[in-house]
DNA sequence: TAAATGATTTAGGTAGACCTAAATATAATG
DNA sequence: CATTATATTTAGGTCTACCTAAATCATTTA
């Protein structure tokens, strides 16, 4: 019913929404790696079969419809993501790509038997929340560590930034979801900050990039 | 690197190659679902990229290149039909369709970890031969079930029918992969066969179509 | 071996999803 | 408000993977 394309602009646009940016035409290509006027293109498509919302020269928004199929789309990519990292042992920095495959798969009943297998989990390995069987998404606003003050502790548990750079970075620095924190201080400098693991007692310095890419829940 | 729709090329002439039938344009038209003159297009772009032998009028074989190609679509097929049966409890009339769509993930390590999460099983759910990581397979040419002789015992190891209606016949049945059964005797008139089924002890009376259908190891 | 039949290819289209270059609309700026 | 600058669309292609109808080849069959 809906091509690998279609889900991916369907993806695309419901993303920048959440960002709170609008899903201009060049936003879109940007994102997608493509040029405007394909975009163009499918947006007239996508409106067509009243997918999205599209008025030229006007940013697109998703139908009731489209917003269904992108959250799906998100859902089944979150699911697949959590089984490649929990059962396939791939690490969290490695399954993007995969899961950029396996979430345009139509199966509804493959989806539902993935999701009780794993036993109906709330969030990926990026600390993203999956959405359930209705679509629901409780969209986490959650603090970054640079919104954290000096002597407050909080559990890492998110990521903003999904680049495999950051992750790894992140693992060689022992920063994955679920450890507990302590923020020492802050540099007025730069933003500079001292953490400390407070399982390790092991205290680094991460710059303020980092703090403002890493969600926290004070404790 | 290979698009989806050749690869279901390449499998569709190395299964005819197998059944010792020659890839025809018509063949390959009549088990893809689609026109000869669509394959005769795609003939000759296969042959282009050197994964198929093709000269006009002449049935297409595979190259070396091809063969490794659709043998690996082959390997996750049913790699995955495996993992839907054993993992997440489907039924093995359900999962084909599904695995047509995952076998065209692209993602060697993705095949690998699966492999190794499922314990490298050498038989699909329906008794065909998983490949292996170096794509060599050793095709079982089992006796069927119409060969087995009066008084004889066996195991049923496999299918050679695939279609829905057949498997679910033979889950009423309990004929499942790993029964035991014994041929009590074989009418002439129809070559219809009643078997006794060791474990349960129950006799079922089973026409020459499935018996020509059921792979079988005798004991 | 000529005609008929069936298989295969060619010719000419379509739809989806892209692209570049050119035209036009909108937004920003002096 | 007129002029740039930027965003977006249109025009005109490409490539893949299909299709129908017509032409051509190959194999039977008379
Ligand atoms: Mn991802
Ligand atoms: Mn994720
Ligand atoms: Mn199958
Ligand atoms: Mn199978």
């Amino acid at each position: 019913m809906t091509s690998l394309a279609e889900e991916n602009y369907l993806k695309a646009i419901y993303a920048l929404n959440l960002g709170d940016s609008s899903a201009s035409t060049n936003a879109i290509a940007e994102r997608l790696e493509t040029k405007a006027s394909s975009v163009t293109d499918m947006l007239k498509r996508l409106n067509e079969k009243k997918l999205v919302n599209y008025l030229k020269y006007r940013p697109a928004t998703l139908t009731e419809k489209g917003q269904a199929i992108a959250i799906d789309v998100i859902r089944k990519h979150r699911l697949w993501e959590y089984f490649l990292v929990e059962k396939l042992k791939f690490g969290w920095d490695e399954v993007h790509e995969i899961a950029e495959q396996l979430e345009h798969i139509q199966s509804p009943a493959l989806i539902n038997r993935l999701d009780e297998f794993l036993n109906a989990p709330k969030f990926d390995p990026h600390g993203d929340p999956i959405p359930n069987r209705e679509g629901k998404i409780t969209e986490r606003h959650n603090q970054v560590l640079a919104n954290l003050s000096v002597d407050e502790f909080a559990f890492i548990v998110g990521v903003k930034e999904h680049s495999n750079s950051f992750l790894q970075y992140l693992d060689a620095m022992q920063l994955v979801l679920g450890t507990k924190i302590k923020l020492i201080n802050r540099f007025d400098y730069d933003q500079s900050a001292v953490i400390e693991l407070v399982d390790s007692k092991k205290e680094i310095t991460i710059s303020n990039e980092v703090s403002e890419n890493l969600y926290i829940k004070t404790t």
